[in-house]
DNA sequence: ATCGTCATAGTGGTCGGACCACTCGGCTGA
DNA sequence: TCAGCCGAGTGGTCCGACCACTATGACGAT
């Protein structure tokens, strides 16, 4: 009997700190298998059901994954597996808050569109250049959508920062832009968003940051104001 | 028997999914009491360590907060709720990762900074050199890094975006701080951070965005930079 | 009548055990 | 040799019991 001594919050909750620090201290590598649940309630002294619900609450933070029949497992710990919960933030974000995530999503964008100008490869400028024109080449707003959002990915993996390429994706995710984008292109801004993808393009072609960064801003900058404008009434 | 029909994914995974959508469709109010688990759970028609599961999962991700005795709610779903998940990237990233993070953090930072420049208040500026002396008038490590980030995190209130303050809290996380601050202040980094803080405040108090952009810029580039050099050889 | 005390019902927290669904490696047999 | 089977081991689900805490209201002292 010399552990089990701070006994503070609940069991659940310190079992997840627990998991977190043997992850922190390095005990735990990134794609390591963990020990069983059995093995692990058994040896934090818990039930089985409080350390399923520790394991339940990191596997939604992105940082475990169990795999049925297999095991537990630490994920890569990458951007992306950690900042999917990003779009979470998105999708229940409403209101003001809407505006505010549209004008991170302004700075980080612009910057990344100034840092892909000058790094973007040949290769990565014709995915880019593919999505433009497919997005062109149709009138459905889902394909259009989906183009769209290839689009601004490459635009942010050629920037060669791939926590930041994460944090766009969770802010353009799906439900997200569904919300804001059907209202605002039921407005005829079809023209207007192609020109400014153009915009876009010509200024990763030119490899000139100041001007991508320019049109980058106004791109989010638009669809921002307007939804300033439909709050403000 | 005219509901379960999906019986995609686990059965957990699905109560989450149920959950967040009433949240999303406003069924559940910001701040309201939700039914018991072993309502839920016979709603839902599954078992009560299922619906725990869920919730536990939501309450990691800052969605719900349950309170012993009491029953469970709906979080005020404001940045710092959602965001505090952030902490946990910054707290179990390393390497390349921390650059990368840092690097985010000097762009949402200066522009923060710039935006404070031009909007911040008689009395919030006044907070900010409260910090500043001090930070100045100690040589408490501990003390220094508070006032550190009480320093910061009053500017980045001063934006007027709370998710961007959010963010930028949960991208200076104690320990994340701790741990790149502790070897970065050994090489005796006191003297110039106090310069980059002095004239951030400098910048701050002449209302001038572009040069507390390029001070806030300059400030976490620094250490954005002496860490890379750790990570090269 | 007022206020503090305390029993109590109801809530989330924890536990243990049972069984199901799935994976994976080794065994079996053609 | 290899395809197929199969069983041990794993996470997924369910159940029922009990504990710890909160909130409410009845009760009694003042």
């Amino acid at each position: 009997m010399e552990e089990t001594a701070p006994q503070k919050g609940t069991v659940t909750q310190r079992a997840i700190e627990q998991i977190k620090a043997m992850i922190a201290e390095g005990r735990l590598e990134p794609g390591q298998r963990l020990p069983t649940e059995r093995d692990l309630a058994a040896r934090l002294g818990i039930s089985r059901s409080s350390m399923r619900e520790a394991i339940r609450a990191l596997t939604a933070l992105g940082v475990l994954e169990a795999r049925h029949g297999s095991g537990i497992y630490v994920t890569q710990l990458q951007a992306g597996d950690l900042l999917e919960t990003f779009g979470v933030v998105a999708d229940l974000s409403r209101g003001p808050r809407l505006v505010e995530l549209l004008e991170i999503r302004r700075i980080l964008e612009s910057t990344a569109t100034a840092l892909a100008a000058a790094r973007i490869t040949p290769d990565q400028l014709g995915t880019v250049e593919k999505h433009l024109t497919a997005m062109n080449d149709t009138d459905d707003p889902e394909e259009i959508l989906a183009h769209d959002l290839a689009f601004h990915r490459e635009i942010a993996l050629a920037a060669g920062n791939e926590t930041l390429a994460a944090i766009l994706e969770g802010l353009s995710s799906r439900t997200f832009r569904a919300r804001v984008w059907r209202g605002y292109q039921e407005e005829g801004a079809f023209d207007r968003t192609r020109r400014e993808h153009t915009a876009i393009h010509r200024a990763l072609v030119t490899h000139d940051p100041e001007a991508a960064r320019a049109a980058a801003a106004a791109h989010v900058g638009e669809v921002e104001e307007w939804l300033r404008s439909q709050l403000a009434p």
